[in-house]
DNA sequence: GCCACCGGTGGC
DNA sequence: GCCACCGGTGGC
């Protein structure tokens, strides 16, 4: 189940600052990883997406606060300040962490507009949606039990739309238009 | 033939 | 209006 977040106030985030990973291991589109102290609301990076995903999967019951990390507090800067350098996505809060064996995925489309969460199975087979997954649950009753359809969630983060820059996003619409136009024209 | 990627939409 | 979902396809 995913709940909706209160942004303002306190807020789990992925910061895109490009892709990075090994060769082989299957990245998303996701550079780093904040979330926001619910004290002092500042933002903490978070060094892994394993332990990210910790923090999101109890995010309301469990508000992240700074005392939580080893030798910090509120009274230490920000890890990383919420500005226009880096493009921000805010996740849900309460998204169930990936199962076992398996990794959620976030990749943010060419044009910024939007995001598409997959996941791929411990087989490497890569799944959109629920009822992809309860297909493959159908196909593969021996991950019944470690993989439960509740723990999978599609939820895709809010793209924090002041920073997309502005001539990107026109120039997407304007491409997405002049095919629309071509289209058109075709049928004509 | 596959699959990453994108566009479109039904249901809310 | 948003978003979860899925069909289509271009490039490989």
């Amino acid at each position: 189940m995913c709940l909706e977040s209160n942004l303002e106030a306190h807020a789990v985030g992925g910061v895109l600052l490009g892709r990075r990973g090994k060769a082989n291991v299957p990245k998303d589109s996701i550079g780093a990883y904040a979330v926001q102290c619910g004290k002092c609301y500042k933002w903490r990076l978070i060094p892994s997406k394993e332990e990210y995903e910790t923090i999101r999967e109890t995010f309301i019951e469990d508000p992240w606060v700074c005392e939580k990390r080893l030798y910090t507090s509120c009274d230490d800067l920000a890890d990383i300040e919420y500005n226009t350098s880096n493009l921000w996505v805010f996740d849900k809060p309460n998204i169930p962490k990936a199962p076992p064996g398996t990794q959620r995925m976030l990749i943010m489309r060419k044009d910024l507009s939007k995001m598409d969460t997959h996941y791929i199975m411990p087989n490497g087979k890569k799944l959109r949606s629920t009822v992809e997954v309860e297909k493959f649950l159908a196909a593969h009753p021996e991950y019944k039990e470690s993989l439960p359809l509740s723990r999978f969630c599609f939820t895709v983060p809010k793209i924090s739309e002041d920073m997309v820059p502005k001539n990107l996003e026109k120039r997407a619409s304007s491409l997405r238009r002049k095919k629309r136009k071509a289209d058109v024209e075709e049928d004509n």
